[in-house]
DNA sequence: AGGTATTCACATGAAACTATTCTCTGAGTTAGG
DNA sequence: TAACTCAGAGAATAGTTTCATGTGAATACCTGT
């Protein structure tokens, strides 16, 4: 079949898709289901803003894919809308604090924020006091209200300490135009306990969360979204019921319900189908699972993938090992790949990082006399387990 | 037999180090007046 | 003299090493019967 034939079947035929955007993570509906309590909450507590008065802070959690992030960016949206057909002064900005290498660290933070007020920061190079005088003065040159929306503060704190928090807590007394208001995000639930007191009052002045979903509530709100991203008729009967059972079973995530249902959609798609059935819907939640892996491995350092590329090396063997056992496969290993050998202790970080990713089974487990291990196994499929090695292969320069 | 103390093989934590990438500063150099 | 160049000092960051401390239970070692 010569390519041009393919095109043309490829125009010809019409898309399962009317608009496939509604089924990615960064559509924000102008209706949100089944959160309207929240949002009235929200909206409750951040109206003051409207009045150039400084909300009180909030504290937003609740699991992932439970509308968090959707609800505020909707209550937002409509605030910075009201205020600029009034002429407040009002400012929303929105960060997420897990993009690798945007705003993860406390200078990439700030640097961000002063992106979005529109001034370029160089990505290194100054001292992090440097750079918060540049957000102070641009932050105070006129008078204005910021909420501050950071989604994931978790993973910012986890890293680095609680200072960046405190900082930004008590900005607002070094204000004389301007005033900050946070509002925080998080999934881990235990993440507030953790922190320093000081910050924890400041910054949970309010505080709410986000109740997961329902099978019946995630599958209203799939067909809402699939009315629109889709063309009519092209999901078969049982589909939606079948993909939201899916998501709630574990903790009633509606995104991964949607990218679920929009994966189906795009398999079907390719194969030619004229609907989206079952069989598809299996297909994309093995694919989902997968991607993830594969993905989330090769973008791994060099030494991580060695480590892991031990393991898979050791699994046939048996089916559950130990620590010191990978650690010396994977020395033999560097050895002929002509690596650096990297300490035990690196090892074990890495193993616990495998574990985090889904990739490997590890729990710590004593045997006694003989000491206190992990006690790992491989957690992947055959078919999965191969393709890894593939990939790590390529990635490693190993032949034969 | 029953109770304690040891001991192994790591786990987990904190701090410090290394290499890389980047900025800023200021001395030295160059070119034009 | 103003503009330019370029080396060196200082930062941030990711990935790691070094040093230190923690830990659960199978075994070795008692103890008194």
């Amino acid at each position: 079949m010569g390519i041009t034939n393919f095109f043309e079947n490829f125009l010809k035929q019409d898309s399962l898709f009317q608009d496939k955007s509604v089924l990615l993570s960064s559509y924000v509906p102008e209706e949100v289901l089944y959160r309207e309590s929240q949002i009235q909450e929200v909206a409750n507590i951040l109206a003051p803003a409207l009045r150039m008065d400084k909300p009180s802070n909030l504290f937003i959690y609740g699991k992932t894919g439970t509308g968090k992030t959707l609800s505020v960016k909707h209550v937002l949206q409509s605030m910075v809308n009201l205020a600029a057909t009034n002429n407040i002064p009002l400012k929303a900005m929105y960060i997420n604090c897990k993009l690798k290498r945007v705003a993860d660290t406390e200078y990439r933070l700030i640097a961000q924020i002063i992106k979005e007020l529109g001034q370029e920061i160089p990505p290194t190079g100054l001292p992090t006091d440097e750079v918060y005088n540049i957000f102070y003065k641009l932050l105070d040159q006129q008078k204005q209200l910021i909420l501050l929306v950071l989604d994931e503060i978790d993973q910012l704190t986890k890293k680095m300490g609680d200072d960046i928090l405190y900082n930004l807590t008590r900005i607002n007394s070094e204000l004389k135009n301007a005033q900050l208001c946070l509002i925080g995000i998080s999934n881990n639930l235990i993440f507030v306990e953790n922190l320093d007191p000081r910050v924890k009052s400041s910054l949970s002045e309010e505080e709410l969360i986000f109740p997961p979903y329902n099978a019946l509530q995630i599958q209203d709100i799939l067909k809402k979204r699939s009315e629109k991203a889709f063309s009519p008729d092209v999901i078969q009967a049982g589909v939606i019921e079948k993909c939201s059972a899916y998501s709630a079973r574990d903790h009633g995530d509606a995104r991964r319900a949607i990218d679920l249902l929009r994966i189906a959609g795009e398999l079907a798609e390719r194969s030619g189908s004229k609907i989206i059935e079952m069989s598809h819907l299996d297909e994309a939640e093995k694919k989902v699972e997968t991607d993830t892996i594969i993905n989330a491995v090769t973008n791994q350092p060099k030494q991580f993938q060695s480590v892991l590329y031990a393991v898979l090396l050791l699994s046939p063997q048996k089916k559950n090992f130990f620590t010191g056992e990978i650690y010396e496969t994977y020395k033999s290993l560097c050895q002929k790949t002509k690596f650096n050998i990297l300490t035990q202790r690196r090892v074990s970080d890495i193993l616990a990082e495998l574990d985090m990713l889904g990739v490997i089974n590890a729990k710590i487990i004593s045997k006694g006399r003989y000491g206190r291990t992990r006690e790992i196994s491989l957690s992947l499929e055959e078919s999965l387990v191969l393709k890894l090695k593939e990939i790590l292969e390529k990635s490693l320069l190993l032949s034969q």
